[in-house]
DNA sequence: CAGAAGTGGAGAGCTTGCCTCCACATGGAG
DNA sequence: CTCCATGTGGAGGCAAGCTCTCCACTTCTG
């Protein structure tokens, strides 16, 4: 006895890229926008975890309204995913723009913590569709890594040849030094903004290669890209301590 | 160093304060430990968030038996604290007497990582006491913090007069940058157990005074032990994504 | 072998989150 | 100004999933 729910009604209201749809009343636009903007916000805070009841709260509507406008919680998800793709981009070519590739590297990392680090449902939001990506196949479209991938690779080799970089680093090892920073950020973030720099500059130092050639030899291997993959699609996301501390 | 061979120390008993209460049944002691055994598993694979449901099913017990045992959730994470705080109390021993302080804080942070990063649930157990411990005030007993603090800031200014260290790390960053190296322990976990000492071997790299004074100056103030604490109370436990990916 | 001690696991009771539904509000075309 | 398609709020249905209780039943041990 499944009233299907009204969606029967003829418009599958598609407001995205594909057809000029009927736009929206001019209010409906902008709650659209608060939506977007309080969820960023929101998840920013609490990451993925939080409920859309407080996107909806956050944006001063009713949930019925976060509902109208996104048939569910993943598609939100995938609207503020566009946001952050852009924003990845915009960094990755910077980072590949600099003269010498040891600057770009040091501007990428400090570029991706200080955008992904003070956010942390952006940091969700990448690994979950990250994760979806890898196991449901690219027909999505261009996932953040095969973005950033070639970069990076363009960018350690590089520095390895400018004699900047300690010979021994794989790119992979950038991605997860930075994975470690991210939690560097979180860690310090209700602190100071700002503290993790210290931390990354200890990191930075331990990248660059030794003019005395001492670096301490690296014996535990790379990890390559497949199993890069695999850490990256077992990664948890999310995270909340349930303050179901004590009494 | 090798993997130490994980001593659980063959703590005899609680030693209830109450009194000299009447000994367990020959088969409900073993059902005790069993209990401790698969939480301890349990709470490494999943974090604190695991179900005591789960808990019991790995014990090959019912829950009822768990719940008989302790009272609830919170009394059978004490227990388990105490188990994690003398080992770390080991550790931190082994790390002193190492006679030169820079190999005791490489011994330090290996074995830590070894054991914390392995073990999800400990991390969790002991950010989650700490908190109280800290909120509650100390009443409970001896905390780690002000277990590991005097060795750490004992080996720190010992490796820099020995000329390892280099000399602008405070004691602190070894704490936040033993947080950092607990996220690669548990973002390669699933791959490789070992993959995580790569990356270790670049921070401590990062920490090695230069021969020729190159390190680049920190110019980041370091968080002193009152800011610590602050992050530390701040700092999430628990973390489980919920499987909610996908249809 | 009696009965004290221990056990299992169904289910009560609770919290939390996603999403639906519909009486009501409102922008803007005519 | 009027009217109604479009949009809104938020209580509540539903589903999970958790902690903890209860008690008929089993197992130890003096």
């Amino acid at each position: 006895m499944e009233t299907k729910p009204q969606v029967t009604a003829p418009e599958p209201e598609v407001a995205e890229i594909g057809g000029p749809s009927r736009p929206l009343r001019r209010d409906a636009e902008r709650n659209r926008r608060l939506i977007l903007g309080a969820a960023k916000s929101v998840f920013a805070r609490r990451g993925l975890e939080a409920s859309l009841d407080e996107v909806a709260k956050e944006a001063g509507l009713g949930v019925g309204t976060v509902y109208r406008r996104f048939p569910n919680r993943d598609a939100l998800i995938d609207a503020l995913f566009d946001d952050m793709v852009a924003s990845i981009k915009l960094i990755a070519e910077h980072a590949s723009a600099e003269p010498r590739a040891w600057d770009g590297l040091v501007y990428f990392m400090t570029a991706m913590l200080e955008t992904q680090g003070h956010d942390k449902g952006l940091r969700d939001v990448m690994i979950a569709r990250e994760q979806d990506l890898i196991t449901c196949g690219p027909e999505k479209g261009s996932t953040v890594r095969e973005m950033v991938q070639p970069m990076l690779y363009d960018l350690v080799h590089r520095a390895q040849r400018e004699g900047d970089l300690r010979p021994d680093v794989a790119p992979t090892d950038i991605g997860v030094l930075l994975i470690a920073s991210v939690g560097v950020v979180e860690f310090t973030a209700p602190l100071s903004s700002t503290a993790w720099r210290r931390h990354l500059a200890v990191v930075l130092d331990g990248l660059r290669s030794r003019p005395d050639g001492a670096s301490a030899p690296l014996v535990e291997p790379a990890l390559d890209d497949d199993e890069m993959d695999a850490c990256m699609a077992g990664w948890k996301y999310g995270t909340q301590q349930a303050d179901r501390r004590r009494a």
